[in-house]
DNA sequence: CCCTGATTCGC
DNA sequence: GCGAATCAGG
């Protein structure tokens, strides 16, 4: 891989297709890949892979100009912080697969990340060592939960 | 108040 | 086709 860096790729397609019918949140599937959060969705809805939301009648049609109103850069400083504001964009943590195992192996101390493999249809875990009442590891729990003040229950 | 989902538009 | 921008809803 000299130079090349394909956006979407036949395995980021099928983790994201695998991702969003896990459940997981659009936010959640972007932070994992590696893309920002419009990347997921728009992607998604190219595939016609929308969770259900076919709305008839379109009001947001009115398109009249770049209005800065409040500057929605939310999304990149909670990317920034994600990633750690100055390096690849590569998830941070040392998540490794090789300790994947299914639902009936989790254990307490086990991170429950959800693993799809883009060519079994074995789904799995990453079964990390994740500290004491923490569900996930080091690096999933950094994507799992915001760093910023608000520790919101995630509603997806 | 903020975040998430989906569509639309520019490149 | 991809991604950012925008809107609507919760």
């Amino acid at each position: 891989m000299p130079v090349l860096s394909p956006t979407w790729t036949d395995e980021r397609i099928e983790l994201l297709k695998q991702h969003f019918e896990a459940g997981l949140s659009c936010r959640e599937i972007a932070a994992d890949i590696g893309v920002s959060r419009n990347a997921v969705i728009g992607k998604l809805s190219r595939l016609n892979l929308t969770r259900g939301r076919t709305i008839d009648d379109r009001k947001v049609q009115d398109r009249p100009a770049r209005a800065p109103r409040t500057v929605p850069r939310l999304q990149y400083e909670m990317l920034a912080t994600i990633y750690g504001d100055t390096d690849a964009p590569v998830v941070a943590g040392p998540i490794d697969e090789a300790n994947r195992c299914s639902l009936l192996e989790l254990s307490e101390n086990r991170c429950r990340w959800p693993i799809s493999t883009p060519g079994a249809e074995d789904f799995c875990f990453c079964g990390n060592s994740a500290p004491d009442s923490q569900p996930y590891c080091s690096g999933h729990s950094r994507l799992a939960y915001r760093p910023n003040g608000r520790a919101r229950v995630m509603r997806g």
